[in-house]
RNA sequence: GGGCGGUUAGCUCAGUUGGUUAGAGCGCCUGCCUUACAAGCAGGAUGUCGGGGGUUCAAGUCCCUCACCGCCCA
């Protein structure tokens, strides 16, 4: 009855259809829990929000990947499962890209002016802003696409401007001049974060500036000569002795007619340059820095184009490059070029535009972060007597590179020159310049009741909005039940070049704005405490993707993979197993197609698997016994098929799998689980179960039909088990294979809305037995190659087992002949010796086969093991002779290394005496 | 300059609080189209755990040091 199945898996067919029908069927909707009992154990996850302009990448890909498995084994376990989506509306890039939008249609952002300008970037964000989540549904992350949100949105927009509003009577927001951050190609300020350091070789130019009373000059160093005409002081260090006469002097300042005061400050490095620095406050923070202590002008010497903007000077208009060279030019007609040194420096340049960042003084909104960045210390800090920190950073480094940030942290420049993004509500009056901030649009000025009113034009960055995510999207600032139920989220997961961007300012924002909202349960309300205020209570920072030589995937190298492209190509079961594999917490993944292409064959290899067993449902329902479909995920396997050694094994192995990936995934250890799962599905279910089961599966009429029915039952229930393990990790491919096992009636609408099959440690003995019967199998296996048997012929075998070993040998006797392919076993009393025996410590085992082995290559291998088990038993001796061993180590380590030791010298033996039949017969 | 991480098989990586024989995938060698699968089956080879020193009954694992590689911050 089960669907015809291709003879190879062919992820195309089936990945597309079941990709649409989750989407469409909404599968993973969560709805706001009735009671709070549901929400306790609620596993609530929110996606790092795209960017809107941004492409999947493979980081994506990977982060989506380990979401997934995450939300998917926790559903499957029975939690209430939330993973929210999103994306984030990216104001400079966002605004950049509707700007080269306009400038291929000959037209510009100021031309439109603000609001048609603002309704483009909708209308772009309309057509290409739904690109990722796309591309995220066709790989079939198991989102909650109903709660889907943008950052924009008229109700976060309000989020945002409350949580604003509020800073702002709480006094964290002020408005200052300072030095910031100048993107001079989108006239914007940025914040510290969003500035990349570079190094690259430039120039430190020694210029003379002469005292103005005509009695000497002073050599001063820098980086940047043009700003020289922003110069309102040269500074030394007082301790520096060259300089000591001169502190108080004035300097007449070459190029203009201004004159400068040499002031002592400590700033100045003796060491560096001349030991005499200028100082232009307005263009440099360190200067700045320097202008407040000693009361300088700030002169602003250039514009928002990082143009010289000096009406009336010979450079104004000029470029900050090409007024450089006209300077230095200038400078060494006076005579006052005194030399030009190469200097390797690091400098500025804005994340998004590349553009060397010019800092400027310039009028900006901030956020006061220090009430903020204690709060965020305490959330992720242990306790003063050891009570767990309420953020739990997975791999904990991470934590101290957090700590480091947080506690030298600055306040934060949160206004931007642009556009698009939320609009500052502050309203500046025309008649009494005061500022009002309001959620609402005032009608009138706070201060003076004029109506004069224009709304600030600066925006918010867009990491304040991304910060509130957590508790807005669940409709803070209104008390709702979604709040109540999923905040704080369990989990975060995020690389970690946004670890400060993103989540530390989300930990500042939630500690805060969530400590402020108190908890209601039973109609008592209470404070929250520091743990229930965090937006998150673990987060997992996982690695960068890099290309199979351990290059970082950039555009300029051109090794960027598209994870589109290779999902088409390998199947997106197979790539998210690839990164699931590699995905070791705090090592890169080195992303290898080799590998991807090995998993697209464990894919293939569960597929006829299924077919195999369909196959076998097919000829049994010919021969009138049919699978009870109903007891498959209900019933112990083993109880349904006593007494048949590799049901009992393969039952066990799954519980013990299942238990181990647990365990695994519990810990982050991606790697572990989908390793487990591999190793279980093909090394054991496939290469074992499969085979020994096929002994029974007999449909010709003389067949033990009860034996067979037995065996297909338990053969469809473990592989439907086996499926549901392996749904989190490949969720395509056991979905299809799960709905055939079905046969178009299945219990769900998924399998992953089914049961995780249930984790437990039994079945050791019956795993030793099993053990054991596989050894022997594959010790006949061995020998056959080595005597040249070939591979169509049975041969006769002897054995020699323990006592306790021969019982479960001697009941697996049917086993070994097929799987060996023996024609008959004899057990026997007496020790095997000569050639053709392996032995092992429960048992010898000797084929029986007129050929001569090849006695140099059976030496060879004898002479290996014989070194290696020398080796082994002077370790032990040496350790069991040594007094302070025996005294000190624990005692089952010592029983361990004794029991082990009377192992090895039992082998030695048998080595030996292998090695001497070989003697005898070489002669 | 400050801080953090890494160095284990040909390649990419695991290796828990020190404890019995250091593992996996891919690759490699040999033989097989054994009616689920050649994207497969069976068998096999492969390690001075970066160098040196120390602690310990015991070190891939802890400490010191050197070398090399990488990342973050200034």
């Amino acid at each position: 009855m089960p669907q015809e199945l291709a003879k190879t898996y062919d992820p195309a067919a089936i990945e597309e259809r079941w990709a649409k029908r989750w989407v469409d069927d909404d599968l993973w909707r969560q709805p706001s829990p009735a009671d709070a009992d549901t929400a306790r154990d609620a596993f609530t996850m929110l996606l790092p929000p795209p960017n809107v302009t941004g492409r999947l990448h493979m980081g994506h890909m990977l982060n989506q990947t380990e979401m997934d498995i995450l939300a998917r084994w926790n559903r499957m376990r029975g939690r209430t499962t939330l993973w929210v989506p999103g994306t984030d509306h990216a104001g400079i890039a966002t605004q950049m890209m509707v700007e080269r939008q306009l400038v291929s249609e000959k037209t510009s952002r100021q031309e439109l002016g603000r609001e048609r300008f603002v309704e483009r970037v909708w209308q772009w964000r309309e057509e290409y802003g739904g690109a990722i989540l796309d591309q995220m549904k066709r790989l079939g992350a198991s989102v909650d696409w109903s709660r889907e949100y943008f950052t924009m949105d008229a109700g976060l927009s309000t989020a945002v401007r409350e949580a604003f509003v509020r800073l702002h009577e709480q006094g964290l927001i002020y408005r200052g001049k300072y030095i910031v951050n100048w993107d001079p190609v989108q006239q914007t300020a940025v914040s510290d974060l969003e500035v990349v350091h570079e190094d690259r070789l430039g120039k430190l130019y020694h210029v003379r500036y002469p005292l103005a009373d005509g009695t000497g000059s002073v050599v001063i160093a820098t980086t940047r000569p043009e700003t020289m005409l922003g110069d309102t002081a040269v500074a030394v260090n007082p301790q520096d002795a060259r300089y000591a006469a001169l502190i108080g002097k004035m300097l007449k300042l070459p190029l203009t007619d201004r004159e400068i005061a040499i002031v002592a400050d400590d700033w100045a490095n003796p060491e560096f340059g001349t030991g005499a620095v200028k100082v232009t406050p307005a263009h440099d923070p360190n200067d700045f820095a320097i202008g407040e202590r000693h009361g300088l002008q700030q002169l602003t010497i250039m514009d928002a184009e990082a143009h010289i903007d000096l009406p009336g000077s010979p450079y104004h208009g000029l470029d900050r490059y090409v007024a450089r060279t006209r300077i230095v030019e200038d400078l060494e007609a006076a005579g006052l070029l005194v030399e030009i040194k190469d200097h390797a420096m690091s400098i500025g340049l804005s994340q998004r535009t590349g553009a060397v960042i010019e800092p400027r003084l310039s009028t900006q909104w901030f956020l006061k972060v220090e009430k903020l960045a204690e709060k965020a210390i305490a959330a992720v800090e242990t306790g003063l007597n050891g009570e767990p920190p309420a953020i739990k950073f997975t791999p904990e480094q991470y934590r101290k590179t957090y700590m480091e940030w947080m506690r030298n942290i600055h306040d934060w420049c949160i206004s931007r020159q642009l556009w698009w993004g939320h609009r500052i509500p502050a309203w500046h009056c025309g008649a009494c310049a005061q500022i009002t901030v309001a959620r609402e649009t005032p009608g009138a000025c706070a201060h003076c009741g004029s109506d004069r009113l224009e709304q600030e034009t600066d925006v918010l960055d867009t990491w304040f909005s991304s910060g509130l995510l957590p508790f807005t999207v669940f409709g803070w600032p209104e008390k709702t039940a979604d709040l109540a139920a999923f905040y704080p989220t369990q989990l975060l997961v995020t690389g970690f070049d946004i670890l400060f961007f993103w989540v530390a300012r989300m930990v500042m924002f939630g500690c805060w704005f969530m400590g402020q909202e108190p908890i209601v349960e039973g109609g008592i309300s209470h404070e929250r405490t520091l743990a229930e205020s965090v937006p998150f209570r673990e987060v997992y920072i996982h690695a960068l993707v890099r290309d199979a030589e351990r290059q970082k995937m950039s555009k300029t190298k051109g090794n960027v993979l598209d994870p589109i492209e290779v999902v088409k190509q390998y199947g997106t079961d197979a790539v998210r197993f690839t990164l699931a594999a590699m995905a070791s917490p705090g090592t890169d993944i080195a992303f290898s197609e080799a590998r991807t292409e090995g998993y697209r064959a464990f894919a293939n290899k569960i597929w006829n698997a299924a077919r195999f067993i369909f196959m076998n449902v097919e000829r049994a329902a010919e021969a009138g016994v049919t699978v009870d479909l109903t007891a498959l995920a209900t019933a112990p396997v083993a109880d349904a098929d006593p007494g048949f050694l590799e049901t009992q094994w393969i039952t066990a192995r799954l519980a013990q799998t299942a238990a181990a990936v647990d365990a695994a995934l519990g810990q982050y250890r991606y790697d572990d689980a989908a390793n487990l799962v591999y190793q279980f599905f093909w090394g054991e279910l496939c290469d074992w179960y499969l085979e020994i089961v096929k002994l029974r599966l007999q449909w010709t009429v003389d067949a033990d039909a009860v034996a067979a029915r037995a065996a297909l039952q338990t053969l469809v229930a473990t592989f439907e088990a086996s499926l549901r393990l392996l749904s989190p990790f490949m969720p395509f491919l056991t979905e299809e294979l799960w709905h055939a096992v079905y046969d178009g009636a299945p219990p769900a609408k998924s399998i992953a809305l089914c049961a995780y099959p249930s984790g437990s440690a039994d079945g050791a003995e019956v795993c030793a037995q099993m053990s054991d019967v596989q050894e022997l199998i594959t010790s006949v296996r061995a020998l056959r190659k080595e005597l040249g048997v070939p591979e169509k012929e049975t041969v006769p075998v002897q054995v020699r087992a323990s006592e306790h070993a021969a019982e479960s040998l001697r009941a697996a006797r049917a086993i070994v002949e097929r799987m060996a392919r023996v024609s008959a076993i004899a057990f026997v009393a007496a020790p095997l010796l000569g050639t053709g025996v392996r032995s092992t410590t429960a048992f010898d085992v000797q084929v029986v086969y007129e050929k001569q082995i090849d006695v140099a290559a059976e030496r060879e291998r004898l002479e290996r093991e014989l070194a290696k088990l020398e080796k082994e038993q002077s370790g032990a001796e040496a350790k069991l002779g040594n007094e302070s061993f025996l005294a000190k180590a624990p005692a089952p380590v010592i029983d361990g290394i004794r029991r082990r030791a009377a192992e090895v010298s039992e082998l030695l033996a048998k080595t030996r005496s292998g090695l001497e039949a070989l003697a005898s017969k070489q002669q």
